[in-house]
DNA sequence: GCGTAATCGAGACGGTACGTCCCGTCTTTCA
DNA sequence: TGAAAGACGGGACGTACCGTCTCGATTACGC
């Protein structure tokens, strides 16, 4: 019964995917809508409700994205989840604007715990699968480009080295005080002061 | 919490506590083998599994634990599942053994990704209430003590600053490389070798 | 960590079967209402429906029973659901009374089709397996108790044969009713007199 | 239904029925060869499997029937699947040819259960609307042609009553071994011995 | 050493969510 | 424009666990 040659024989790929984008759209958008002001954790969110907040069937989620890690991380990326940096003071004085942040950070975390975005997106992307992971750190968004653009800026006032991949250093920075949040809730300042000074002054001896 | 009255007026401690530490080393037990040799990870991990593994009722885990992150920590904590730490080099070349060292994490978590205890250990502090998050973080596991002991033995002999914090210093090494390996699995080499330069001589121009 | 063991050595079976008669119970009168009040019949009874109405969890019921066919022949077995069986005339003439009995079942099955009990019968013992047929076909319910009954009066007082199995009868004449109204959901009466008359009189000739 | 006026004012019948007789066949086609040769009864038959198999689009199903209740009885009534008839012995006595047709059609369901044509064409008609089964019963397909054969021959030749509906006649025979089929699965030979004696020489006492 | 009360194993219970299967409708593309 | 393909919103499926509960049986204590 069915067919899918032309005339001249060849057989011929569907256009297809006519998947669409209102549904995929209002998902992520439930997604968002849902972890931001739903009072949902990326635990505590579920397909369902997902699928309810956006009026669509489960099926739909399922057969587009594997799991919900994938439905958040693409959330993330297209933007329909938006990321909160705490933002970096701009006082001249990198020491004193990087611990000021920091506290900053700890301070916000400490106001309502479990909810913050980063928390989210790490959930997410310990359960995902390892293209799912690529695809996102490839984005970049996980450098913070808050801090990425002020050692740029640092760097090229000639304040900072330029002989050192700034990820690496950003990295030095903010994941020990995103792996302090996770997993004990808050950032001790003299910890942070110490955190700071290590990482622009370095810590060998003797040059 | 309840005090039994004798005839006599004076308040009793009650000998309570009839728990069985049978039973409590059997949950704590089953944990472990499940954790690390069951196929199972955190999320994956149920009270209920542990409670058939453990051939024990469900209600004694309850009875004793809020949930199952409260289990795995003390788990953790009594050293029924035991944190695995690479080893670092030591050639007393700090730079190199360090590099080396974080290659070496790298390709480890590469063999088998998403079961190390590490991992294990954030989804179980993530998971859990504040007290607990504070108990376990006392306890200093989360420093990475063969880290820690490299750290303090290099200060001794000199060749690193005692006015830094070494916790911070551990945190500025060891949790980039955590972050990294949760998120993307694996760390690359030139971007380790930056953040232990950024990290031991400082990223400050002009000095 | 689990024994079960008397002092003297034996293993004892255990008491259990912890079953819930209140659940039971409400599942079973849940069926009954749906069926009899709620507007479903069979085919549109679900198993999610009859959790509902009973404030049961669904695995209760399929913790105990195989599938939705299970619990209608157990409520019908325990009386629950109770049959209706369209009442015999009693005025001496057997022949007129099976004729409008017949007339009345067929105006009955008119009036609101597909929601008899006869009908949720049959469909819940095809849908059934082998053990459960067999247990309903044992109780005699299919028989038609008041035919039956009729039936053993009749003989009793010689007006019909004693040598012939009375169950046989029955089937002679109610079930070709049965299949009539399920498949083409009534009877014509005319159809109904000569069935009477070929089981009563016998259709051989020349005797 | 909808006609077109030219311009010149006559009306045309339409072409219409634009219908693919070549899916039509094919849809009907594969119902028949799920039902008997895929494994499928009638609650396991799906629309979508009947599509799949017919190569066909499902809303060229729904566009020409109301429900698969409606197919299956259109390739019943079409000869697509054919209803499977146990023959009837023709040794001159008509009291054993229906026994041993009796025991044989007990033993054929017994051989493979819930999979007879019989079953599926009454799960469909209890499954239709009114039309359909008005439709099918006036086709004759209920009555069983072989044994309205068997009975038209004895009648002709004398050996039976012809004051008597055969349908009914027929029905009586034919009916209470179905019902007995379809619920317990089986036919016990004495009862069926009985159910032919009745149906023969008639119940009644003292003629 | 005897009664009593806490703890134990076992697992049923009312629930929530899972991921899958179909339903019947709708939309797109092709011949 | 009919038909194939199949996405869509929806509802039910049967399963896995949740955290609570009840049930004897088994201690270990205080009298």
């Amino acid at each position: 019964m069915s067919r899918r040659n032309t005339r001249s024989g060849e057989v011929i790929e569907p256009k297809v995917s006519r998947r669409s984008e209102a549904a995929r759209h209002a998902i992520l958008q439930a997604t968002a809508r849902l972890l931001e002001t739903g009072g949902r954790s990326f635990e505590t969110l579920t397909i369902e409700s997902i699928a309810a907040e956006a009026g669509v069937g489960k099926q739909t989620i399922y057969r587009w994205w594997s799991n919900k890690a994938a439905v958040v991380l693409e959330a993330i990326a297209t933007g329909h989840l938006e990321m909160e940096y705490t933002s970096i003071p701009e006082t001249g004085d990198i020491d004193a604007d990087l611990c000021t942040w920091m506290d900053s950070m700890s301070r916000e975390a400490s106001a309502e715990p479990n909810t913050s975005m980063a928390e989210h997106m790490i959930s997410a992307l310990m359960a995902s699968d390892h293209s799912t992971k690529k695809a996102l750190s490839d984005s970049g968004i996980l450098q913070h480009p808050p801090l990425m653009r002020r050692l740029h800026a640092e760097v090229e006032s000639g304040r900072l080295r330029e002989d050192i991949d700034p990820r690496a250093v950003a990295a030095a920075l903010v994941d020990p005080v995103r792996i302090q949040m996770l997993t004990i809730g808050h950032v001790d300042s003299e910890w942070a002061r110490s955190l700071v000074k290590a990482v622009l002054e370095g810590v060998r001896t003797g040059r």
